[in-house]
RNA sequence: GGCGGCAUAGCCAAGUGGCUAAGGCAGCGGUCUGCAAAACCGUUAUUCAUCGGUUCGAAUCCGAUUGCCGCCUCCA
């Protein structure tokens, strides 16, 4: 089944064509590194990080280029109020990035290139762009003339006329055109500066994405993508200055995620409910974050909450509980026994349907939540023939199980999930919930302890009034096979 | 003012012309269990904001209405 996907450009599904066959080169906006990765962030990476894994899992070579913007204003305030170097406050953010980004489990981009290391590549494309008489220098700036680029406004479905009419246009009697943006700013007094044609400076926010994409990817490459806040006025300034420049389309496919609301807000510093991914994985596993963010389509835009997230937790939890049963069941087989046909073979057959079908579901631009819904029907699935056949003999679920196994590692490895044995998630998701609430693990294990013997003398009333009290801390107790094992809800 | 999006069960959320409208959470009944938990089985939208239209046939296409939201300024 051909990949399709959705192009904001003509604001429907295509056939992803790649350029070269077999070969796709994929570029998107990282962060500018001023401040730690929030929800939105982490929605973006996600997006796009499963995106890599599914083309990657359909047998494309990828180059996935993502950038970090290290020379920014905000860099610039952040180094002055903390009186360092701006190069100090972008290596201290990109690598919490990078921390964040491994805790959540996104496979690092191919390349992960610098705006400061690619001065070069900036200015030798903004020469051309004045060169070519598009681009003018005044005073040390150096600003794009929009008029000399006719195709403008063809990414955001905008026209120059309107975009004039609307009030917020900021004026600049320097620019021949209020809506000509900045390729090169002067810098100030003080300023961290690079030297240029147009004396001591600094790029414009765009030209670093037109400069590092065509480093990497060639003039013309295959997808871009970012939030959806990107489409304009960044990306359309992109496309204007990279094809202004090479006379070429910049990318085939624009991909645009949907933004990450808060309990039903924008999200905003103003009204202070900025979510760090390193605070909310402290209160949930990282998992559940992710699980959170597949279950709507990358384009739809969510609404994350306390209760989100924690019916998301509770979903990645029947997951793993049909894993951990099939871990348990598969290491109940005696050593070196035969393994026997299944007594039912459809369960084989249905399990790698549901494989075909969330391949087909991904390749139809990228619908997790579709997908997701056959990954449930499949631990549906293994639970049926773990626990629910009991007749079944266990040397016959063995092939079962084993295909199901391979399934799930697929499910896991596409959509960056699963990533853990099931006792090893279990652990670290009860250390997040025992933390969450302080509870004390030494005092519930002693309960426990008491419980079980007051079971074993068949003192039920007692076993349940500790059962009862530990249910007030929302403990719950699972008795099996001689001994007691809980978790928190 | 310009451009765009969304509205599907108690909640979240797929589905964009045609089999019984996925899946998750929550609820209810049952099986299992000393009691539970987990798991399984059954059940919870004759209906997809409203009103018209196109069609043999629409949640899906078209138009209108209502409500919500995003972008147009730094932003994933």
């Amino acid at each position: 089944m051909p990949q399709k996907i959705f192009n904001t450009k003509t604001r429907k599904k295509e056939i992803l064509q790649p350029i070269k066959e077999g070969v796709i080169g994929m570029y998107v906006c990282g962060i500018t590194a001023y401040d730690v990765c929030h929800v939105g962030h982490a929605r973006a990476a996600v997006v796009f990080d499963v995106i890599f894994r599914h083309l990657k899992a359909r047998g494309y070579d990828v180059t996935y280029v993502k950038n970090f913007t290290d020379i920014d204003d905000k860099i610039i305030d952040r180094a002055n109020k903390e009186g360092i170097g701006i190069a100090q406050i972008a290596e201290r953010y990109i690598q919490l990035h990078d921390e964040d980004m491994a805790a959540l489990n996104v496979i690092t981009p191919t390349v992960t290139p610098k705006a400061t290391e690619h001065m070069a590549d900036m200015i030798a494309l903004i020469s051309t762009l004045e060169n070519k008489g598009i681009a003018y220098a005044l005073d040390g700036d150096v600003f794009f003339a929009v008029n000399g680029f006719p195709a403008y406004g063809g990414l955001s479905g905008r026209h120059l006329d309107d975009m004039m009419a609307g009030a917020r246009v900021d004026i600049n009697d320097k620019k021949r055109n209020p809506l000509d943006f900045v390729l090169w700013k002067k810098s100030k007094e003080g300023e961290p500066s690079w030297e240029s044609p147009w004396g001591k400076g600094r790029p414009g926010w765009h030209i670093e994405c037109s400069a590092m994409s065509r480093r990497y990817l060639g003039d013309t490459f295959d997808i871009h993508g970012g939030g959806e806040d990107l489409v304009f006025p960044h990306h359309e300034n992109e496309i204007a200055q990279s094809q202004a420049a090479t006379g070429k389309p910049l990318a085939n496919y624009w991909m645009h995620n949907g933004f990450v609301k808060i309990n039903a807000e924008k999200m905003s510093k103003s009204l202070g409910n900025i979510f760090p991914v390193r605070d909310i994985i402290k209160q949930y596993h990282p998992e559940a974050l992710r699980l959170f963010m597949l279950q709507s389509h990358y384009r739809s835009p969510v609404d994350y909450s306390d209760t989100s997230l924690k019916e998301a937790r509770t979903a990645l939890i029947r997951c793993y509980t049909a894993l951990q049963l099939m871990k348990e069941t598969l290491s109940g087989l005696a050593q070196g026994e035969e393994t026997v046909l299944p007594t039912k073979p459809e369960y084989v057959s249905k399990l790698n349907d549901l494989k075909d079908k969330f391949d087909a579901a991904l390749d139809d631009d990228f619908n997790t939540a579709q997908a997701l819904g056959y990954v449930f029907d499949a631990a549906r699935l293994i639970n049926n023939v773990t626990t629910a056949e009991k007749k079944m003999p266990l040397p016959a679920k063995r092939v079962i199980l084993e295909t199901a196994t391979g399934i799930f590692k697929h499910f896991g490895s596409v959509l960056g999930v699963f990533q853990s044995d099931p006792d090893i998630f279990f652990h670290a998701d009860r250390n997040i919930e025992v933390g969450k609430r302080g509870l004390d693990v030494s005092r519930i294990e002693a309960l426990i302890l008491a419980r079980q013997k007051a079971r074993e003398e068949k003192d039920w009333s007692r076993a349940d009034e500790i059962r009862q009290e530990l249910a007030l801390q929302n403990i719950t107790l699972k008795d099996s096979a001689g001994q007691t094992t809980w978790s928190i809800e």
